[in-house]
DNA sequence: GTTTCGGTTCTTTTT
DNA sequence: GAACCGAAAC
């Protein structure tokens, strides 16, 4: 393998934390202006000089995000980036509790539970203490309070009072919830999304031969995307890099749009205060945009006093100004994406570098329907992710109680499957059977032959008989035959007489099947699934629309990385975006406007800005907008308006 | 006592 | 669409 040029692939600004040697870091990399290729060049480089990858820890946003940066370091040093730990935070936590999980106190085999799992049983909860009222918080609520204490590292009671301060609600109550969530919790052995990272970090603090372990296997940890890390997951890097000390943290301040979840960009302006030794990079030469699209980004984000004010200097030739469309309705929008998607599409622009951004996923509803009308393709990274459709979460029950049988919420939720049987009658099963279901007991099934309801009785058997076959044939190791079995036995007829599309849930369970020939061990392929991303899953090859060339439609955060030809941004009206329920609130508003930061600095060539005046609401209501704010921070100079009625 | 069904309401952003 | 609620059906 010849030695790398980084003369030639990078400038200066990039060579300087590639080359740098060890230490902390702190890289300031604006948009688009080639911090992924910085990050890669700095494995790279490290692998060249021979340090062992199973020494460098590579944290990223998306597991995407991370193969995609092993695979070109792989391009440049070969397959000595082998063995590198890359992935989310996520994914990290959940490596190093499989293996000492017990140390807390949890079972090694535990489960991960998505929003919806953990949604139900704070329901349960709630209902066990008799705390179910009007004026209780929803699950939902209650689960975003504790995962801010639990992201943020502070006292729940606080955020309580704070939030519930002229409601009739006693924070005493929420604890009691809480204490009973994790109770339940630690008993069927499951953790929630917050768990992963709370779990992690008091692993490392409460054992120090564990931390001291991993601060000795870690000799280099890079993190992407830092202004998104929240304090927990910026304690846990603090205390991994402990030892060594070889830390390099790469992001944008401008860029930091996930307060909402914990993230606090205050990580990555005081990281100079924690490590006083720490060089500090700054990449500011933008090889992405057209300078009129970074006049209207920069024109934007001025709008924030508290922000860090830094120049992004355009490296590409002028080409031509954004265009403001005022729009009559979200379907005048529509007609108006279509028709310019058209033209496009005549001047040569392949329909993959076109993408349609929005601030929420109900802002594309309308737009799916006119798409699918005027036959244009388009993918769409929707709100419910693969693994957490209703058919593919019930065919992995079987599998997650193979796994991990104290799965309650697993196994009422295959229960339930069958003719009347609800909560209450899967509950009582639950109990007979002594809190523990392991389908590949006979003497367990039968247990719950003996308990159900008559007419349930036969629908049982029919997936009871699909594990009487599995273990004669000795196939317990390949869990996608079990998948299969379960379908073709089962669940197809399930299917059938459930959902109106049944055939392409069939063939979603198909893929999932065909999806498993590539994990070896249960327990790894079930955390995988809980913790796989849209655009991981995408990677993955679950994408409808393989091989077809199509547009894109994302929100603006799964658009974080990303960058297309053309961008268009819709429904630009001050209460969609910015969302009505951060226009009060100056920090919050203030991240809105980051938002549409990171959406127009997506754009290489074009971009289009789309102003509805009118929504026209469910019961056909029309209700006016104001242009959205942002909109009007704009210089009008920096803009051509375009009309379309 | 439970389950199911039908009508109503409301949509931020996600690992 | 999906989550919630109340009423009918089992």
């Amino acid at each position: 393998m010849s030695a790398i040029d980084y003369e030639a692939s990078l400038n200066e600004e990039q060579r300087a934390p590639v080359l740098a040697g060890d230490g902390p870091m702190l890289v300031i990399a604006a948009a688009g202006t080639g911090k992924t290729r910085t990050l890669t060049y700095r494995v790279a480089r490290l692998v060249e000089q021979g340090i062992d990858p199973r020494g460098i820890l590579l944290l990223t946003f998306t597991n995407k995000a991370a193969n995609e940066m092993l695979d070109r370091a792989r391009g440049l040093v070969g397959d000595m980036v082998s063995g590198l730990w890359g992935g989310t935070f996520h994914h990290m936590a959940n490596r190093m509790l499989s293996l000492y999980a017990d140390r807390l106190g949890y079972r090694t085999d535990y489960s991960i539970i998505d929003r919806d799992d953990s949604k139900k049983l704070v329901r349960d909860c709630v209902d066990q203490l008799g705390l179910r009222d009007k004026h209780f918080p929803k699950p939902a609520v209650l689960l975003s309070m504790f995962a801010l204490a639990d992201n943020r590292n502070c006292e729940l009671e606080a955020l309580v009072e704070e939030r519930f301060r002229h409601h009739p609600v006693d924070p005493a109550d929420v604890l009691a919830v809480r204490k009973l969530y994790q109770e339940r919790k630690l008993d069927i052995a499951v953790m929630d999304f917050d768990d992963l990272l709370v779990n992690a970090w008091r692993l490392l603090k409460e054992h120090p031969e564990i931390l001291r372990q991993y601060q000795e296997q870690f000799r280099h940890i890079l993190v992407d995307e830092y202004q998104d890390t929240n304090p927990i997951q910026a304690e846990i890097v603090d205390l991994l890099a402990g030892h060594h000390g070889n830390l390099m943290v790469v992001g944008d301040d401008f860029q930091s749009i996930y307060s909402w979840r914990g993230a606090d960009f205050r990580n990555i302006m005081s990281f100079p205060e924690r490590y006083p030794d720490a060089r500090v990079y700054k990449l500011e030469t933008n090889y992405r945009s057209v300078p009129e699209v970074l006049d209207v980004a920069n024109a934007c984000i001025r709008g924030n006093p508290q922000q860090f004010q830094k120049t992004l200097r355009a490296f590409r030739q002028d080409h031509r100004k954004p265009f403001v469309a005022t729009l009559r309705d979200g379907r005048n929008q529509s007609d108006y994406i279509v028709s310019k998607i058209a033209e496009l599409r005549g001047e040569g622009v392949a329909l993959d570098q076109i993408a349609i951004i929005y601030r929420s996923h109900f802002h594309a509803l309308e737009l799916q329907l006119e798409l699918s009308r005027a036959r244009l393709p388009y993918t769409i990274t929707s709100g419910t992710r693969f693994f957490e459709q209703a058919h593919i979460k019930d065919v992995c029950t079987i599998l997650r109680l193979v796994n991990n049988p104290a799965d309650e919420i697993s196994f009422t939720r295959l229960l339930t499957l069958l003719p009347r049987v609800g909560d209450r009658t899967a509950y009582k099963i639950w109990q007979a059977l002594g809190s523990r279901f392991n389908p590949l007991l006979s003497k367990q099934r039968d247990t719950v032959a003996e308990n159900l309801p008559a007419r349930a009785r036969d629908e049982w058997q029919k997936i009871s008989g699909i594990f009487t076959d599995f273990k004669e044939s000795s196939l317990h190791e390949d869990f996608g035959e079990l998948i299969y079995r379960f379908a073709a036995g089962f669940y197809e007829d399930y299917a059938a007489e459930t959902f109106d599309n049944h055939q392409r849930r069939i063939e979603d369970i198909e893929e999932l099947s065909a999806y498993t020939a590539k994990h070896r061990d249960l327990q790894e392929f079930l955390s995988e699934i809980a913790l796989i991303s849209n655009l991981d899953a995408e990677d993955e090859g679950f994408d409808r629309q393989e091989g077809s060339e199509s547009v894109r439609l994302t929100t603006i955060h799964q658009a974080k990385g990303l960058e297309w030809d053309t961008v268009f941004i819709i429904w630009l009206a001050d209460g969609m975006f910015p969302s009505r329920r951060s226009i009060d609130d100056p920090s919050t508003e203030a991240e809105e406007r980051r938002l549409f930061y990171v959406a127009s600095t997506r754009a290489k060539d074009r971009l289009y800005l789309c102003y509805p005046k009118v929504h026209r609401t469910r019961g056909n209501d029309t209700q006016y907008y104001p242009p959205s704010r942002f909109l009007q921070e704009i210089p009008t100079a920096l803009l051509e308006k375009d009309f379309f009625f």
